[in-house]
DNA sequence: GCTACAGTACTCGGATAGATCATGTCCGAGTGGCCAAGG
DNA sequence: CCTTGGCCACTCGGACATGATCTATCCGAGTACTGTAGC
């Protein structure tokens, strides 16, 4: 149970994207070379966050992307779910419905005590993540470094590098 | 990011494993058998729980699997681990560090906020698994459907089918 | 000087290869049981 | 009848194919800017 690294990508993006004029597109390629990633790649990811409704994308000159809503409204389940798919890990296969006895109508999804526990777990985690937004992630960075909103604003607004 | 099927047999073949008497071995064919599996397959992933010291296994003729210690030391989270590996699903590739500014020395493991927070959220689920014990599912179980644990014996004990 | 227009550079978006891991299968090493022969 | 030795069937364990998914790349459709020609 390996998660995309794209993931991790795609927060860091994110992220970066909340501190930008409002309104402001940021080319995919301009947005991998800040942490030196496959631009083609990266783009691929973004991408999945426009179709989710994440990000909004602008093609042609002054095109890229941009922040779709407010990053009040942007979970960090959000952004995996964008990324992962909106499937479960544990996938319950109903085996229970092989084995012996009767299973006429029953949907092992829901009654098997196996999946059950599976499912509660996943839950717990879904939950931590959908209680993270992206703007409660900005401000525990900005109280541990001020400068960087300044300082990433800055590194996207030059021409180079 | 898919959990294995391997997990949803491990788990179920343990619950199976802890109505028989103590110490009696079930080949992995048998256990494949119960719920029409591949036993060639099953087998590699009780080979896996053998492994981490959860399954104890003994060839030859009357061999097999059988609980390597108590139901109730055996947690789904052991379970888990044992197939799919200890590594965490999220895997900071630490891109901060490619990003600009300072990066001398520093672990972004563990400062990096956002690794911070996918880390938090696996642990809530971690921690849900290791919660749930084989002894705890199979009780509810049982309560459930007081002749599970006779009928799964007299399965194992009946020479075919 | 202003407007219209064509050319151009830039961006996303999806279609296309390659690498890695999950899935499935097979055969060999080792062990215990069984059977027969001998005492 | 009891013991002993060899044979055989059974089981795990790891090595070997196959397929799906993640990773990475490329090129085409569309758009906004720019520079120029005409009025």
């Amino acid at each position: 149970m390996r998660m995309s690294e794209g993931v991790e990508w795609a927060i860091h993006s994110c992220l970066n994207l909340t501190w930008l004029e409002p309104g402001e597109a940021v080319p995919a390629a301009r947005l991998a070379a800040f942490y030196e990633l496959p631009a083609a790649y990266l783009n691929k990811q973004l991408q999945a966050l426009a179709r989710a409704g994440i990000l909004a994308s602008t093609p042609g000159p002054r095109g890229g992307f941009r922040l779709a809503r407010r990053p009040e409204d942007i979970t960090l389940m959000d952004v995996v779910a964008a990324i992962e798919g909106p499937e479960e890990a544990f996938r319950c296969e109903e085996v229970l419905r092989r084995g012996p006895g009767e299973h006429e109508g029953v949907d092992y999804r829901r009654r098997c005590l196996v999946s059950q526990s599976m499912r509660r777990a996943e839950l717990a985690w879904r939950r931590e993540l959908a209680g993270q937004t992206l703007a409660g992630l900005r401000d525990s960075v900005e109280r541990r470094s001020p400068s960087a909103p300044a300082e990433t604003r800055a590194w996207f607004a030059a021409l180079r590098t």
